[in-house]
RNA sequence: GCGGUCGUAGCUCAGUUGGUUAGAGCACUGGUUUGUGGUGCCGGGGGUCGUGGGUUCGAGCCCCAUCGUCCGCCCCA
């Protein structure tokens, strides 16, 4: 056997039994909030039809599916295709030997979900879906080839209450774990378009908003080289300047950007939009996060026609850690027209690096083996196996370790594991009847009966 | 797709203008009054120096290529 190199491929990560804890704290924090707001978990195959995915995240995003390669000999099917150097023949070839892929994201296969699924579910129909998703991506800081999505989405509802109802899922998911400082930028897609028809560019919106987003990143001075870049002019940015600075609070954002967009009819509707899902909020009370109105936010996905937030945390140096919006019409592109959804996202592996920070993790996360027992042989296994059973019995994490291994061989095994207790049976306690039960952490030991031991394990 | 960085033991890294047998810490393992860890002491195993060429009497070190890593840019979570 040829001696393999034991590596992970490019962009992809093992977790560890510490690491799964806390990965399971925070996805089992986040389900149950979901859980509280009528949100049901479903789960879509890894692998999705390669159709249903390609077309949907752009150019850039086709190139970053990973393809599946079709099974049997699919050299035979491909090789009617006259292999040039045309530019397209890697095009006309993908098609005649891969027709899977695994899922780029998490949101068009729930599309495709809710059109092939359209006669079973209810509507509005609240799903959550925690999922790993791929991007064929060159990896780099915070930014993996296989990563986990952690999405809760509504469709069939245009009601604003869903938008208030998400900041509300936020707020409590990010409070339960911890979070103490964390804002909640909100804006509107149509705010965005009234911005664009204001300066008579309604089909540059795209590079409008991907350039004001970078606000944050590269400065006022960086946003207005990229937009001259762009085509804007320089009364365009006369315009954009004053609106993309706009401070104040919430409200008196809003007042300014109602007298701007006065005549802009899809503005008003945007300015709506954010009233009714403020309005709606009010009703709620919020824990930790603070809600901003950010006319910078965009979010680059093209397919979001409303609301659309973002949540960073003011505690550490992190971009978002979540982010989602409104997008009309998801379904269309699977024969399904007019259904309106609302979703939002966590950023799992940013928030876990976010509470490692911050130290946020709860120690009792952590709690594994409770007593380790201990023997010198196999007689004394014999004899402790009975003891193993009732301490399940009680509901105990115990664990025996096989005969065969010196003494200090085992402690080291309740050490490394952080077991606090270690029950030792030799010949003495076999005699006895009473066991030596020994206190990891300040290393005292005392002789016990089963029944005070399990006492004390319980206690 | 573009730019930069780094590849030496399982891991983190030293390694002098190119010069004997390539080192350390951690990890693993054995011993240390044969019934006790975290925390003493002594020992041991483990490396085609990423790969392939080149220069040289001699290459871990210099040159070229290639693969891989990490970090930026574009884009994105």
């Amino acid at each position: 056997m040829a001696n393999v190199k034991a590596t992970i491929p490019k962009g992809t990560r093992d977790f560890g039994p510490t690491v799964m804890v806390r990965r399971n704290y925070i996805f089992d924090t986040i389900k149950k909030v979901f859980g509280k707001y009528g949100y049901q978990e479903i789960q879509t195959p890894t692998m999705e039809n390669l159709e249903t995915l390609t077309g949907k995240y752009g150019d850039e995003g086709d190139q970053l599916i990973f393809k599946v390669l079709n099974s049997g000999d699919y050299m035979l099917k491909a090789q009617g295709l006259k292999l040039s150097a045309e530019e397209n023949t890697s095009k006309k070839l993908l098609p005649l030997i891969s027709e899977k892929a695994l899922r780029y994201d998490l949101t068009v296969p729930f599309a495709r979900y809710v059109v092939m699924h359209q006669n079973e579910i209810t509507s509005p129909f609240k799903r959550f879906q925690i999922q790993p998703v791929w991007r064929a991506d060159r990896p780099q800081k915070g930014r993996y080839r296989e990563f986990y999505q952690c999405d809760a989405d509504v469709v069939g509802s245009d009601s604003l209450l869903n938008e208030a109802e998400f900041i509300c899922i936020y707020d409590e998911a990010l409070s339960n774990l911890g979070l103490k400082d964390f804002t909640i930028k909100v804006n509107n897609r149509k705010i965005l378009s009234g911005i664009a028809g204001l300066i008579g560019k309604p089909d540059k919106i795209v590079d409008m908003t991907v350039a004001i987003d970078k606000l944050d990143k590269i400065g006022l001075d960086g946003v207005e080289k990229e937009l001259l870049e762009k085509g804007f002019e320089n009364k365009d940015l006369a315009i954009l300047k004053p609106i993309i600075l706009l401070s104040g609070n919430n409200e008196e954002k809003l007042n300014s950007l109602n007298s701007i967009l006065e005549t802009s009819v899809i503005g008003q509707k945007g300015i709506e939009e954010i009233k009714k899902t403020f309005s709606y909020l009010a009703n709620f009370t919020l824990q930790k996060a603070k809600i901003e109105l950010d006319l910078t936010l965009a979010r680059g996905l093209n397919y979001y026609t409303g609301c659309i937030f973002e949540v960073k945390t003011n505690e550490a140096a992190m971009g978002s850690i979540g982010g989602g919006g409104r997008y009309d019409d998801l379904t269309g592109m699977f024969g399904k027209e007019g259904l309106t959804g609302v979703g939002i996202s966590f950023g799992a592996d940013r928030i876990y690096d976010v509470l490692e920070e911050l130290n946020l993790f709860p120690s009792t996360v952590m709690e594994g083996t409770k007593i380790l027992i201990c023997v010198f042989g196999e007689a004394e296994e014999n004899y402790a196996l009975p003891l193993l059973n009732r301490l399940r019995s009680a509901n105990i994490k115990a664990e025996l370790f096989p005969f065969g291994a010196k003494m200090k061989k085992q402690m080291q095994y309740a050490n490394e594991k952080d077991i606090p207790f270690v029950a030792v049976i030799g010949g003495d306690e076999m005699q006895s009847g009473l066991l030596s039960l020994k206190n990891m952490a300040s290393g005292e030991q005392v002789k016990i009966t089963v029944d005070g031991l399990i006492k004390k394990m319980l206690a």
